[in-house]
DNA sequence: ATGTCTGTGTGACTTATATCACGGTTGCTG
DNA sequence: CAGCAACCGTGATATAAGTCACACAGACAT
């Protein structure tokens, strides 16, 4: 896949001109396949990721290396975790991986900060990056708190639909891994949902049939 | 309270001299006492906030007014959120309340934007502000997703003592709150840690004992 | 078809945490 | 001092979630 200027005015709108032109000559293209690691937790970040196609997933890790997952990044967003801590020279505290066969361009981290003083709308974009991601923190921190897991698997399912549509490839166990609970629990709280005609359940794969 | 430049280096040190000048030219100073609520859920921003004196605690809300503990904010930092609340216009997510008297600087909204392009330094002490208040958040997310009550108490009480000393003058009923869960629990939880010898209970507060 | 692997269904059980219902203590206030 | 409110201790019980054990079903290779 190559990068022209539309294409990423349309993933990234609102930027600068000349800011596409630099993006397009100093962003380095890299071609993920879907279970790809993107980033690995204790990885020095050495530049700052944009997507320009495909589905990113962030983990966090645990000691003994369970994942849980905590959100999706898609097309046109940027990893704000790999900016942060690109301008610091620090490792990565989460995991990356693409869920599908992805895109990314590298910007290497001494542009994010020449940008970010060039160019306004760099400034707004990184910003924006950010908040938009601690947003989403804050909503995990919310479900794990507040809520209970039947909540917590819904919640997680309305948003696995929302980026990849209404028929999802996923195993029980998948689900469980994410969620950090275990298969038996998530099976039969589906069946709980298939009952309500929420979703129904198939070998691989749940299609989901809620509306609202 | 008043700030002059000496005060601001050695709370905020590495930034450009024209910048402390600016700083006190433009910051409103805000006494707040313990107690009070500096910034509530729905709130909306209109200046970023640099902590001088005292302790904060930032709290995340449910639905029924619930308060969940994120993390404490001291002097010499700042409230990350509102930045990126305030370069947006945008509303709080969480709720912000002054846990000891509280001296905080108000920079109307408008200079951060300013600031960011016009000095390096500033633009660090944003970046650097973020990273740090993601990973507290990131922490958070690890005792909830992976810990059980028990340890989760534990970090909670190390985090108290860090900030405040090992005399905490704390209700049980209070850590419940912060922890979302109930009195009767961290009651029992302690007598537990009493009888390991790592604190001692009073009437309305804790001690500390243990070291590492 | 036979075996093997992965995914799923289900009952029985354990455990952590929450809730309920008390009763006791401390300390303040009228 | 009486009375009240906030704080704390503790047993009984309820519930959600995790664990164990095992059976079965579809997919696929030999």
């Amino acid at each position: 896949m190559t990068v022209d200027k539309n294409n990423l005015k349309q993933l990234f709108p609102d930027l600068e001109e000349d800011l596409y032109n630099e993006i397009i000559k100093h962003g380095i293209i890299k071609e993920v396949k879907a279970g790809d690691t993107l980033l690995k937790v204790g990885q020095t970040i050495r530049s700052t990721m944009l997507i320009l196609d495909g589905l990113v997933k962030l983990y966090r890790e645990d000691d003994e290396g369970k994942e849980f997952f905590i959100y999706h990044l898609d097309a046109g967003q940027a990893c704000s975790l790999s900016m942060v801590c690109a301008a610091k020279h620090e490792t990565s505290e989460v995991l990356a991986k693409a869920l599908t066969n992805a895109t990314v361009l590298a910007i290497p981290l001494g542009y994010m900060d020449q940008w970010m003083s060039k160019y306004k709308s760099w400034y707004q974009f990184v910003i924006t990056s950010y908040r938009n991601r601690f947003e989403e923190l804050l909503k995990t921190i919310d479900a794990i708190a507040f809520k209970s897991m039947d909540e917590r698997l819904e919640f997680y399912l309305k948003k696995q639909v929302e980026k990849l549509g209404n028929n999802l490839k996923i195993t029980h166990q998948g689900i469980a891994n994410d969620l950090n609970s275990s298969r038996e629990v998530i099976s039969r709280l589906l069946k709980k949902m298939e009952a309500k005609n929420w979703l129904t359940i198939h070998r691989n794969s749940i299609e989901w049939l809620k509306k609202d």
